[in-house]
DNA sequence: TTGTAGGCGTTATCAC
DNA sequence: GTGATAACGCCTACAA
């Protein structure tokens, strides 16, 4: 027993001594699954063990130039919009034994851009961005380094990576025809910041598009742009339903702001539908817990996830340039939007 | 202009030929603040950029066995629980120019050890971990390693590690003294695992005393355990009123069951809080978007967020063992709860 | 099947 | 102010 009650860090060292073979062979227990008898294994992993020996990830990383490590950047953490995505994309990460690191950016790009020098100084092999709107010198640096890089929550053919998404302005688009076909001639839009975010442009191109489309000029339509969040869809409730021509339906850029503005309408003492539609998109969780639950777009979370996973992986490992795929979004109508011929009679 | 067209990645070392410089003095820009004349510098800093230099981290964490990295650990990410604090505790580590990384574990102790080892071979200065109920052995290797630990989201005299937080139990008994003095005597819980989860157990354990100290035997009123989901407090809630004597007041052991219950109350065609009192834990966003809004004890996830990050970092810096400090929690009294001589007579 | 030794990219300790 | 150079802990040819 060499066991010394020093406190510093074990190290391959400590326990190739432990275990009286040399550092390669301790190498080759915690790495490859054979090469080494039986007999010199127990050994390694009794000394292993003893020690509590863990690898310094640094030093693997510096050696073998792989760390099986992804980072995934998203805009934010604060609500649920990604959560149920990358809950899945992790889940399906871990089963191929990769380690999942996340961080995220306030919708900020300038930090977009310090999140990903920094998850690739820790090496990751890959990564997962959301989107594809991004300044030109970042992926002149993904480029340079060689570095995997899916985007997702978005397909569309402008998109200079590969892409695992859906098409977030033809759903918005065909949501849009589902309010106009229930009557609803005054539109409002509550959208997310467009600058810097594919997702929440394409969504508004998609309404703009439906409106023309109708023979309504997009141009009438009021639009208040806004950071997700429920309070910030309040306040642009509010101010829409201050103007001299009321809108008969608001469609939010997300689901956020559209709970945000149910909520405020209850507190003005309107009523949802029957004073005023909603349309949120996401369906997050949070769109069937309100009342009325929420007419949205669904979008396949898990399954996004899990593609983006498997795809990721293979550009990692077959070092391939990577395969874009769609996925296709659902309507759900709920009771937050009426047709308008239901509406009762108005002054 | 000895620029390369090679593709590879940059070191140290290229930056250094670049500005004719040697690594030493490289490495002294990048770190030291002065130490290096005005002209050097200049030189360096432009072959970084011309470059597109990010140093190796690691390979600085092993040379500088410092890696400016917070590891936290938390349960879950699919719900809003946790999000608020840790976003606080996340902006203040960035004020201090400390990274935070963060990881889950589903409420699965062995999980929890794993991303422990994981963070820790990864070089994290310091952890963050919730509560402090866990197998000795995760602590016997916190202290070999001697990493700086910290416990938040509760306070107690038990917990082993310095922690920043407040008492789950004192809270939870004191929203329930508050139940009972509304009249209500029929006290149905649906609680959290208390297994490995102190604050469960705490918060159950709270009730527990309200009802004995009313003369109220605790074993009489029915408790469900389920984990931390929507419709884990639905399932529970149907299955609670079943029970041939219905509760009052159904007392949650957070805000995700309770909304779960308020969810399945309606479907069920019950009034909240007419023909039955819910009321949850934490405070999160969701407790005030459903209707009616619900009673609950509000925690102050964000100033537990940044003192969490200062002491922390106190700790990692200054070798400190931590001191501990107890935040207050406080009632928020909605329409959730109602009083029960206001029921309407009912048999 | 096992051991030896070079190298991965930084930082830090010396000299100069 | 600046430049050599020895660690840091691990992996992986290459040898034996």
């Amino acid at each position: 027993m060499n066991v010394t009650t020093d406190h510093a860090t074990p190290t391959l060292d400590d326990v190739a001594r432990e275990a009286g073979v040399s550092t390669a062979t301790v190498s080759r227990c915690l790495n490859t699954s054979d090469l080494v008898s039986k007999k010199t294994r127990d050994k390694v992993m009794s000394a292993v063990e003893l020690l509590g020996y863990t690898p310094n990830f640094g030093a693997r990383a510096m050696a073998a130039k792989r760390t099986f490590t992804i980072g995934a950047i998203i805009p934010t953490m604060e609500n649920a919009i990604f959560a149920r995505g990358l809950q899945a994309f992790q889940e399906r990460l871990h089963e191929k034994g990769y380690t999942l690191l996340v961080s995220s950016t306030a919708y900020r790009p300038e930090l977009e851009a310090e999140q990903i020098r920094s998850l690739v100084s820790r090496g990751a092999d890959g990564l997962l961005l959301i989107g594809y709107e991004r300044d030109d010198a970042v992926y002149k640096y993904l480029e340079r380094r060689r570095v995997p890089t899916l985007a997702a929550w978005a397909f569309s053919d402008d998109s200079p990576l590969p892409s695992v998404g859906f098409d977030n302005q033809a759903s918005m688009l065909e949501l849009c025809n589902t309010v106009l076909a229930m009557g609803h001639t005054e539109i409002a839009v509550i959208s997310g910041i467009v600058e810097g975010n594919d997702r929440a442009a394409k969504r508004l191109e998609g309404i703009r598009d439906s409106l023309r489309a109708h023979g309504i000029d997009p141009d009438r339509a009021p639009v208040i742009e806004t950071s997700y969040e429920i309070e910030n869809g309040a306040k642009a409730f509010e101010k829409l339903m201050q103007a001299p021509a009321r809108p008969t339906a608001v469609m939010c850029g997300n689901d956020v702001l559209a709970v945000g503005a149910m909520q405020r309408a209850r507190e003005m003492g309107m009523d949802v539908p029957d004073d005023v539609s909603i349309t949120g998109f996401d369906d997050i969780e949070l769109a069937t817990i309100v009342t009325p639950q929420l007419t949205t777009v669904h979008v396949p979370h898990r399954q996004m996830g899990r593609l983006a996973a498997d795809e990721l992986i293979r550009m990692v490992e077959k070092d391939s340039i990577g395969e874009s795929s769609q996925l296709q979004s659902s309507l759900r109508l709920r009771g937050s939007l009426k047709a308008l011929d239901d509406l009762p009679a108005n002054g």
